[in-house]
RNA sequence: UGGGGAAUGGUGUAACGGUAGCACAACAGACUCUGACUCUGUUUGUCUUGGUUCGAAUCCAGGUUCCCCAGCCA
């Protein structure tokens, strides 16, 4: 195999383009990247996306990728979160090992450069207010002016910046300034805050300081300190890196780390703000961080959607600098790949319609034999008791069928899996005038499903047992929004009234409720299942993953 | 002429001067004890105008459109 065949592979993206030949050159030996999240409020899908691009490219690397926290705010950042966040990267599937860093691990030494940048003129303290500084910081298209305290001495400036850490002032009274230029026509550079006076409790360092360095100048110093090679983010930093490396140049960091930029995930029908998500939660528009039709990792967790649909996901979606609009259709083909592999199949009847068998006797029973996996006999199979009263699937019958309904109606004759052929003599009736009730006749030659004398049936029902079948409750999920752009200035205003359907008095097989049975499942001809943790002993609840893909109903909506 | 980025089918992404490919979606068909899965096939694309070149998505020049930046947020 020559470097050549190896240059391009499939799945590669201009940023391993770029680690490759940093490799390849020597400029690096080892790969180290990192996720750095300021733990200020739940991951998302599109976290996935940053994570498992750092991790990934430490993996296929043979590098690292360390987990650090970005909290240099403490007036917004929870303990909560740092835990949710770590479990969050666990369950995706990835591994930080020993690499677990904070950027309060560095304040120490962050403080003792700043006071070098003020010993070499290149940072002073301003007191002006933050509105004067804004004001002062000109427009996108006029340079801003300097502060009139942008030429105090350096004792003054030392002096100052001392007491600022000794917490000798009240919030918002002066701050620390790099001294770049007030002119530039990037904005960042017009003298950036270095430091805040921030009287507040920090989950980690407590009350011990009182100045707080701002992201600026502590994430390139942190990159540095830990031996970062390639600092990737997003987009909007981009601007930022000519700030991050004038740090690095001034200050005597042990390493020099490249920023690296790449778009971030955006999704149809989903908004992933934090401002949008938050208030989804707080204005009770959902149960939680993680309610099942958050895009919170916590909330494709608890929807039952498995890491490694999310990894192939983020896989195919690639890496890019232009901004893009992915199809939520994608993740939900990726959802649907990797539970129709491995969910186990089952029978469930979410809106049941009882059906009377007239011909097979009373009081009588028998068990009938259901494969678990039909690509998988590994998986084995199951038994499931098969009686006189039935239910069935409300949809799956017609009093008065268009074309092509292949179902039951009256006189139909159809499957049921596993089963019998049954035919439907007719439909008993409510007073409302709602069908109730199925009387149906079987034929007991058709045992196991097929009939000897060749005769097919178009359909194929699933069913349970009338009395030995469980009642769960299912929750139906649809897309949280009903547009598929939804405005993140009015998010509410596009909320889908549909988003969940409560379907509470649904039917599934009593194998079903044991209490080691958590994995995901495939409702057969309805889609995928997960139990919720709302399930009790004896109040099972189901959260509908996805629905199976449905031509018929396509069909039936094109008319 | 404020600074910084980006433009390839409906969507995402590849092609690094040499056949515009892959995936999702859509559509048509086959198969089917899940109207699922699987299989087969089809449709649809290089923002624009010039230039360089035997040859341009790719290089050059101009234009257009979109995104980001004026937090003591990250």
């Amino acid at each position: 195999m020559t470097t050549e065949t190896v240059a391009r592979e499939a799945g590669r993206d201009f940023i391993r383009d770029i680690v490759q030949a940093d490799l390849d050159s020597g400029q690096h030996k080892t790969i180290v990247t990192r996720f750095p999240p300021e733990p200020n409020g739940y991951l998302h899908i599109g976290h996935a996306k940053s994570i498992a691009l750092n991790f990934g490219i430490a993996e296929e690397f043979s590098g690292r990728c360390h987990l650090r926290f970005d909290d240099t705010n403490p007036t917004r950042e929870e303990q909560e979160y740092i835990d949710s966040i770590q479990a969050d990267v666990r369950w995706l599937g990835f591994d930080w090992g020993n690499n677990l860093f904070f950027a309060s691990d560095y304040f120490e030494r962050l403080y003792e450069w700043a006071e070098g940048l003020i010993l070499n003129g290149l940072a002073y303290v301003d007191d002006q207010s933050q509105d004067e500084i804004r004001a002062s910081r000109g427009t996108l298209t006029e340079p801003g002016q300097n502060s009139p305290f942008r030429d105090r001495s350096v004792e003054e400036n030392l002096d100052l910046f001392r007491r600022m850490k000794a917490g000798e002032f009240p919030n918002g009274a002066r701050v620390l300034r790099a001294k770049i230029d007030m002119s530039a026509g990037n904005i960042n550079l017009r003298d950036p805050v270095l430091y805040r006076i921030l009287h507040a409790h920090h989950p980690r360092t407590g009350d011990t300081w009182s100045i707080y360095p701002s992201y600026d100048y502590a994430h390139g110093q942190s990159d540095a300190i830990e031996g970062i090679t390639h600092s990737i983010c997003t987009l909007e930093f981009e601007d930022h890196r000519p700030l991050y490396d004038w740090f690095l140049d001034k200050l005597p960091v042990p390493s020099h780390p490249h920023q690296y930029e790449f778009a971030r995930l955006n999704l149809t029908y989903t908004l992933l703000s934090k401002r949008v998500l938050t208030r989804l939660v707080q204005d009770g528009h959902v149960s939680g961080w993680d309610d099942p039709r958050m895009p919170t990792i916590a909330g494709l967790k608890r929807r039952g959607v498995p890491p490694a649909a999310i990894r192939e996901f983020v896989r195919r979606i690639g890496v890019a600098k232009a901004n893009s609009v992915v199809d939520v259709g994608m993740l939900e083909f990726c959802i649907r790949e990797e539970l129709n592999r491995t969910a186990p199949r089952r029978m469930a009847v979410l809106r049941p319609l009882k059906v009377v068998i007239e011909n097979y006797p009373e009081r009588q029973s028998e068990e009938i034999e259901a494969i678990n996996h039909p690509d998988d006999p590994a998986a084995g199979t199951r038994k499931i008791a098969f009686g006189r009263e039935l239910f069935v699937e409300q949809d799956d019958f017609m009093e008065n069928p268009p074309k092509k309904f292949f179902r039951l109606s009256p006189g139909s004759e159809v499957r049921l899996r596993y089963a019998y052929f049954i035919k439907c003599r007719e439909a008993v009736k409510n007073a409302a005038g709602e069908v109730v009730e199925l009387r149906c006749t079987y034929d007991p030659a058709t045992r196991g499903g097929n009939a000897p004398d060749g005769r097919k049936v178009k359909a194929t029902l699933h069913w349970l047992p009338a009395a030995q079948s469980k009642v769960a409750e299912i929750r139906v999920y649809n897309q949280l929004f009903a547009s598929p752009s939804p405005d993140a200035g009015n998010f509410a205003a596009d909320l889908n009234p549909q988003s969940l359907e409560v379907l509470k008095d649904a039917r599934v097989e009593p194998s079903l409720a044991e209490s080691n049975f958590d994995t995901a499942v495939q409702f057969e001809r309805q889609g995928y299942f997960v139990r919720d943790p709302d399930s009790t002993a004896d109040g099972l609840v189901f959260n509908r993953t996805i629905g199976l893909r449905d031509s018929f109903a396509k069909e039936v909506a094109k008319g």
